[in-house]
DNA sequence: AGAACCATAAACAAGT
DNA sequence: TACTTGTTTATGGTTC
């Protein structure tokens, strides 16, 4: 007997034979995969429903392959904005297909209790007819022994119900967690009470059930742990759902659990843990990677509960040949019993549960994306329609197309095939390349080749972004090294102290403005590794230079020229937790990589389009973007050319330079806080409405 | 499998 | 003494 915890609070216990294979990071990454998969397979046969969704992916992301991702790459790789976009598009996946999900369970329910109704009334005839036939006491003491063992098997079988249960709500729970399930409560709340009401369906099932309640079924049933996700949440859960089981009760039912309804049960959990553990196959369904509304129950004829050849009751899977043979199953096997009304209680209270959560989560992505800056850019919804790639309008799309005070939604390295919704990769800067901007998005070979030689994927994608690296708590998709040497670069004197170095990335980035422990080690080291960062005595102390030459000895990445590893880099998602050392160095070559001609033919990010083709930002040189942090253009680092000197006070100026709300607009200026919940704090929250 | 690269952690020393 | 700065080593992850 294990009772263990899982990482959301949600007590579960298994037998001795637990599958301990939902960790959270594999579910995390397979629902990241099967978002990704949703968002590439809205063609893919048997999604039907999907497949009508308004919401597009860009074809530079369907093409790629979502297997071989990592989250921190796709991070990196793609510039915030754009990760932005792609998060929403998926969010509108996600949100369709949980939509349907939550119809089809309740399709499910509603037909199935139905069918038990009938059945029910067969039955009760039938044993009155045995009943006047037989001798009352031995009908009934065999009834009651028939049921009582029913009891103990429903109880066992109950509670691994609602572990499994728990087990799926957790992937939609972790889900929501990384943003990819966006939770509106108003359309999303609305349409799902429409397809799934609460007092409906208990209604229903006291209609259909009211016969056969066990007590125990009731108590398991609402007995939910649900202290993890309606902790908080002013629910309209029955209060009876709200009382919490203890776990030794959970534990004790355990034991009762036929073994044979333990195998299915970890069957049927397998099916979702399977996925966790980077099988291609969806947490949220029990078989395949499409949602059940793309199987076969949708065509004429075919049952809800009836797809791939097996019985989707929850825990069952057998198999029937038919839709016949598998009405006989359903109605042997699943007739209106302690069990399988139980078993549709936990139904519906998880249904019901992940409405609340859905509720709750909704509001911390909102709010999320509130002290992100990433407000959708439109009033609109996140099933709105995004621009297609094959929109023409986006080739022409010029600066301002996006007027300002709105977003501009930023290219990156990301889409190198075709544009996304984004016209100029600015966010903030949006006056500071629009020259490049206007044709660069265009078909590739229209690009902005070196033109600018201060132009080099860091500088360009800093000088673009910069605005949200100062407010999102992003990791830069550069190296250490990088960065230094962008600092250095653009100091006026093209000399740091080590603490000016410090400062810049705080003041650049913040995410940098947490863990700084780490992260100035890391710059330390750096500095005191690389050849290319020399320390030059001074008379106020030690100042940091760059060596040029040494720095362009680095050996570029070895990723240059395989598309299949950019494939792989872009078609990443999300924010998990894999090694993100080497993805900063991978994104940053990509960068450069992405450059070449040869693989942007249709460039469509602008930040690309300013992009050297060398290993790295290679530039001997830095780009406009101004020491003091307002990204506004400035005297090239050439044009200080003057030699090494000691260097004046660390320039503060940055700390007057007002950030600009990326969902404001330019003109917005918001104190720099020194803490990102200060940010928070100080985004207006109607950004998000 | 190994090399190369990068990030992270940590120990250590010297200077302030 | 405490902190900063700088060096070095070790480890783990990734890709080619």
């Amino acid at each position: 007997m294990v009772a263990s915890k899982n990482s959301f609070g949600l007590a579960f216990s298994f037998n001795d034979s637990t599958p301990e294979r939902t960790e959270s990071g594999e579910a995390l990454q397979a629902a990241r995969q099967f978002l990704l998969q949703q968002a590439s397979g809205l063609n893919s046969p048997g999604s039907n429903e999907v497949k009508q969704s308004p919401v597009q992916v860009p074809v530079s992301m369907a093409m790629m392959s979502p297997q071989m991702i990592t989250p921190q790459q796709m991070q990196q790789i793609l510039s915030p904005p754009q990760l932005q976009a792609l998060l929403q598009q998926q969010q509108a996946l996600m949100l369709q297909q949980l939509q349907e999900y939550y119809k089809k369970q309740q399709e499910q329910l509603h037909l199935q209790l139905l069918t038990q109704q009938q059945q029910q009334q067969q039955q009760q005839q039938q044993q009155q007819h045995t009943a006047a036939a037989a001798a009352g006491w031995e009908a009934s003491g065999k009834r009651g022994e028939l049921h009582q063992q029913l009891g103990s098997k429903q109880l066992a079988f109950q509670q691994q119900l609602i572990q499994m249960q728990q087990l799926q709500q957790q992937h939609i729970l972790n889900l929501q967690r990384q943003g990819l399930v966006p939770l509106q409560p108003t359309a999303t709340m609305q349409s799902l009470q429409q397809a799934m009401c609460p007092s409906d369906l208990q209604q229903l099932w006291k209609e259909v059930s009211g016969v056969q309640s066990s007590e125990e079924a009731l108590k398991q049933a609402e007995g939910l742990d649900l202290s993890t996700n309606g902790s908080n949440s002013t629910s309209a859960f029955p209060k009876a759902a709200s009382a919490h089981i203890p776990l030794h009760s959970l534990v004790n039912g355990q034991s009762h659990t036929p073994k044979r309804d333990r195998a299915r049960l970890f069957e049927w959990i397998s099916s979702f843990t399977k996925a966790d553990s980077g099988d291609d196959h969806v947490p949220l369904y029990s078989k395949g990677s499409q949602p059940p509304s793309s199987h076969h129950e949708e065509h004429a004829g075919s049952h809800p509960l009836y797809g791939h050849g097996e019985c989707k009751w929850p825990g069952c899977e057998a198999l029937c040949e038919d839709m016949g043979q598998f009405i006989k199953h359903l109605n042997n096997e699943h007739a209106l019993d302690d069990r399988s009304t139980a078993q549709c209680r936990v139904q519906m209270q998880v249904v019901q549960q992940l409405e609340i959560q859905l509720a709750k989560e909704s509001e911390r992505l909102q709010a999320m994306m509130a002290h992100l800056h990433m407000r959708p850019s439109e009033p609109k919804p996140f099933n709105q329609p995004l621009n297609l790639a094959s929109s023409g309008s986006l080739l022409k799309r010029d600066s301002d197309a996006y007027p300002e005070g709105l977003p501009h939604p930023p290219t990156s390295a990301a889409t190198p095939i075709t544009p996304l919704r984004q016209g100029p990769s600015v966010i903030s800067s949006s006056s500071l390349h629009t020259h490049s901007h206007s044709h660069s998005h265009g078909v590739g070979p229209i690009r902005r080749r070196n033109s600018d030689k201060y132009c080099t994927p860091i500088a360009s994608e800093l000088a673009q972004n910069c605005e949200f690296y100062k407010n999102a708590d992003v990791r830069p998709p550069f190296t250490y090294a990088s960065l230094i040497r962008h600092a250095i670069l653009e100091s006026p004197d093209r000399q740091l102290t080590l603490n000016e170095i410090y400062n810049w990335f705080t003041r650049k980035f913040a995410y940098f403005r947490r863990n700084t422990a780490t992260w100035k080690n890391a710059v330390r080291h750096n500095l005191s590794l690389h050849k290319c960062f020399v320390r030059v005595e001074n008379v106020k102390g030690a100042v940091w230079t760059v060596d040029e030459v040494e720095y362009q000895k680095r050996r570029p990445p070895k990723m240059t020229g395989s598309p299949t590893l950019v494939k792989n880099m872009i078609s990443g998602l999300g924010f998990g937790s894999l090694n993100a050392s080497y993805q900063a160095a991978l994104a940053e070559s990509s960068l450069s990589l992405l450059n070449s001609p040869s693989l942007l033919s249709p460039p469509s990010a602008a930040s690309l389009n300013m992009l050297h083709v060398g290993h790295d930002d290679v530039s001997s040189t830095v780009e406009q973007v101004n020491s003091n942090g307002s990204c506004s253009p400035t005297l090239s680092p050439q044009q200080y050319s003057h030699q090494v000197h000691v260097k004046e006070e660390p320039t503060e100026l940055e700390e007057d330079s007002r950030p600009v709300s990326l969902l404001a607009g330019v003109t917005h200026s918001l104190p720099l806080p020194s803490d990102e919940r200060d940010l928070e704090e100080d985004l207006p929250t109607e950004e998000l409405e």
